[in-house]
RNA sequence: GCGCCUGUAGCUCAGUCGGAUAGAGCACCCGCCUUCUAAGCGGGUUGUCGCAGGUUCGAUUCCUGCCAGGCGCGCCA
């Protein structure tokens, strides 16, 4: 093997590649029959007993070869010791192949870090690709609710891993500024400025209130106006002051867009027409009861959809359409839908919209589907109402948690999970929040490094010698930090930013059992040696892993907790 | 009725292409600070992986059916 820093970096793939370099080899000289596999996949035995890596391919094998699954293990075995950095190959069980590798080979994996930086963990399986990943998308007739803050925390998190994957990724709010509900959020605001009631179906909240009791103490003249024009200048100054609102709550929960797309522009700019147009030429709009329709059914959907009505007016659908179409034009070769499961009807419908356009619904689009969050406040599930006022917001929950925990909690669950949240317990005890578990790790080692530094221990490259790096914590360490840059491709790939939380904790863990068991710097008179320089190093690679990793999930990375 | 999601320890939940004795945190019990952060470490207790079949060397994982819970099926937005 190479040492250059790019082989050493995925030492994990460059076996696997060996390994089914092997195999074939083995299937070219007869050793035993069959066809060649695809890939060879080594995974990390839970069992430590079990090697560094171990395999079951000859398993897979055995059947075709028609011989037991041993036996294949053997002919495979044999040719593997031959590698410099495998230290040990053993058969295990029925026919698994364990795989222990030379230590100081896998401790040039801290060079690797080191020298990556920050880099550490990005891979290029996404380059080349254009993502518009669209995420909460409310309408700007309120606050942001606890659904939308699951989006915040998730949908940023996802934006930044498919970034390290290499993707070029737009991260869009899309603002339903148009329709009837932006103008009952007008209304009722006006309402609440005149003392009157506000108008059935209306918006609710208190925030009603102060909306209008801020407007009108910037502006008086307000008031002056009569009929329409007073109605519709209200909605549009609260609409300006409620999407500045969210836009400042989602700044503070640091959740980045690049891009606030207006669906009243869709219209304005023609882009609605234009959309319509290219499905028309692709062939599947027609008429039908004085309405224009999109046949979506031709692509599996269950039902039609319209885009006109019969009165003229367009329907939500349209501007959906046209949306995707201005997304794919703009240049976006993919499209990540993040939608609530009460919006999972529309999955359908949109694979069928893309279909219609002429592109791929397998590969262009992609949905997310989230299951709603659940609150648990005093040993009971809270409702969400707005009428009742109970909805709980982004602020408040920020308020009551800080950023770091509320986005570390809501990412480190699969959106597919229905989340209790149990509010009590992260109000009253956040120290058991895993969120603290893995910046506690980082923080330690951060203190490490600052004491090092002042005792004049080396944690440079130039300093580091991997041979110095055999202790079982230190070889246990270097494994989980080589996991780091696979697990980011995995969570890109899959659309999964909750795997790199999830890793975060292990790898926190594995750190902190290290730390328990292997002194970094010398006791009293102890003088320096080479072993606290490598275990300094080795601290370096983690802390910028963990650093890395919380990067990715917009969560911080504090020197000192 | 049709469709999507979920069902794993007392609680909250991990567990991508099927792999070895099914895991973590919390809770409960017992140890560990006279030197790098005890928000930590080590040990113990806790399971019909919803139920029943099927596929195979092997199923929590894949397939089928059923049960339970959540959500959705507008010329609303």
């Amino acid at each position: 093997m190479s040492t250059t820093a790019e082989s050493t970096q995925d030492a994990q793939t460059a076996l696997e590649a060996h390994i089914l370099g092997v195999v074939a080899q083995a299937i070219a000289r007869g050793a035993f029959t069959g066809a060649v596999p695809g890939s060879v996949r080594l995974e990390r035995p839970k069992n430590r007993d079990h090697g560094d890596y171990a395999t079951s391919i000859a398993l897979q094998l055995a059947k075709a070869a028609g011989i037991a699954p041993q036996e294949v293990a053997k002919i495979i075995a044999a040719d593997l010791t031959a590698l410099d950095a495998i230290t040990s190959v053993e058969i295990a069980g029925p026919g698994f192949i364990n795989i222990t590798l030379n230590r100081a080979s896998q401790a040039e994996l801290v060079r690797t870090i080191l020298v990556a930086g920050d880099k550490y963990g990005h891979g290029n399986s996404l380059t080349g690709v254009s993502i518009n990943l669209e995420f909460i998308s409310a309408n700007p007739t309120g606050p942001l609710h606890l659904g939308h803050t699951r989006w915040a925390a998730v949908g940023d998190a996802l934006g930044r891993v498919l970034a390290a994957a290499g993707a070029k990724v737009t991260q869009e709010f899309y603002i339903n500024d148009r329709g009837n509900q932006m103008d009952l959020f007008g209304a009722s605001v006006e309402a609440a400025a005149l003392g009157l009631p506000i108008p059935e179906n209306g918006y609710q909240g208190e925030y009603i209130g102060d909306l209008a009791k801020t407007l009108v103490t910037q502006d008086k003249s307000i008031l002056d106006l009569a009929g329409e024009a007073r109605t519709i200048e209200f909605r549009e100054r609260a609409y300006k002051l409620q999407l500045a609102q969210q836009q400042g709550v989602l700044e503070t929960f640091h959740t980045h867009f690049d891009v606030w797309f207006s669906e009243r522009t869709l219209h304005e700019s023609g882009a609605v027409e234009h959309g319509m147009d290219k499905l028309r030429k692709q062939g599947h709009v027609f008429e039908l009861e004085d309405a224009t329709w999109l046949r979506t059914t031709d692509y599996g959907d269950d039902k039609d959809r319209v885009l006109i009505k019969s009165d003229g007016s367009y329907t939500y659908f349209s501007s959906d359409t046209a949306y995707y179409i201005n997304k794919r034009e703009r240049g976006s070769d993919i499209c990540i839908y993040m939608l609530g499961a009460d919006h999972h009807g529309y999955v359908g419908r949109l694979k069928a919209t893309a279909a219609c356009a002429g592109d791929d619904p397998d590969y262009n689009v992609h949905v997310l589907i989230g299951q709603l969050v659940k609150i648990m406040e005093g040993g009971e599930e809270v409702k969400l109402s707005k009428r009742a006022g109970t909805i709980i917001t982004l602020e408040e929950l920020v308020e009551k948690v800080g950023v770091d925990a509320a986005r570390y909690t809501l990412i480190r669950y699969p959106v597919e999970t229905p989340m209790v949240l149990d509010v009590d317990i992260l109000k009253s005890n956040t120290n058991e929040n895993p969120v603290y578990y893995v910046q506690y790790a980082h923080a330690r080692i951060a203190g490490v490094l600052r004491n090092a530094a002042e005792l004049n221990i080396s944690s440079e490259l130039a300093d580091f010698d991997p041979a110095q790096l055999s202790h079982d914590r230190e070889n246990e360490l270097l494994g989980s930090l080589a996991q780091f840059p696979r697990i980011v491709a995995s969570a890109a790939e899959l659309r999964e930013p909750h795997r790199v939380a999830r890793y975060l904790e292990e790898l926190a863990g594995v750190y902190h059992g290290f730390y328990a068991d292997c002194r970094v710097l010398p006791l009293g008179d102890e003088p320096a040696a080479a072993v606290h320089s490598a275990r300094a190093a080795l601290c370096a690679a983690t802390k910028q892993t963990l650093n890395n990793g919380l990067q990715l999930l917009g969560v911080s990375a504090p020197e000192r907790m």
